[in-house]
DNA sequence: TAAACTACTTTATTTTATAAACCAAATTAT
DNA sequence: ATAATTTGGTTTATAAAATAAAGTAGTTTA
């Protein structure tokens, strides 16, 4: 009747960088940070987390001479997602 | 762009129990418990926050010899689970 | 060259969720 | 009759997570 949510996803944080991630081919460290609001702290160990589940891939460049954090989703990433979706919505009923 | 998810409905357990509220008259206990998998303590803890936000009221009576707890959605549970839908909705783009 | 800013990471604190233990009464079995 | 089990929970303890604070390393600006 109610599966479980992927405990991983069902952050408010992690649920917005994904949703982020899935739309766009990657995005950096700073326009996370913007379009979450988050902390940098907090920011930090969530695209950890993410990345250790394999959900987004993690690529440390460097844009001139300051560093630059890349993030993009990985097919394993877009599929979590994906079912979360579909979990979520046998609990919400849309 | 990603305005707050409810906190108290960004729970897995207390998101499953007002799904099940929002769709009946009331439930009692026990079929909280079947129907979401909580264990007793969970649910007790869980239900008491939802009662203490008003989103849902907590009723003690008898069925027989046997207490009883019921449980009914309250128009602000319908209303913040609504509002909670249509944030989410914001996030996974549904 | 000192102050302030960028781009983070690490660590500590608070909050939350989960699980374990407990309680009281009712029912069932001996 | 009484001992064991079940029902219907609550309370307390433990584990996990989120949030916030502090720290690092280097860069840009005044």
């Amino acid at each position: 009747m109610f599966p479980e949510l992927d405990p991983l996803l069902h952050s408010e944080l992690r649920l917005a960088v994904m949703s982020i991630l899935i739309g766009v081919e990657s995005a950096d460290f700073s326009f996370l940070r913007e379009q979450t609001g988050a902390t940098a702290g907090n920011l930090s160990v969530g695209l950890e987390k993410l990345a250790a589940a394999g959900y987004i891939k993690i690529e440390k460049t460097f844009r001139g001479k300051m560093p630059r954090t890349l993030c993009r989703i990985t097919p394993q990433g877009t599929q979590a997602f994906q079912e979360y979706v579909d979990v979520l919505k046998g609990y919400l009923k849309i």
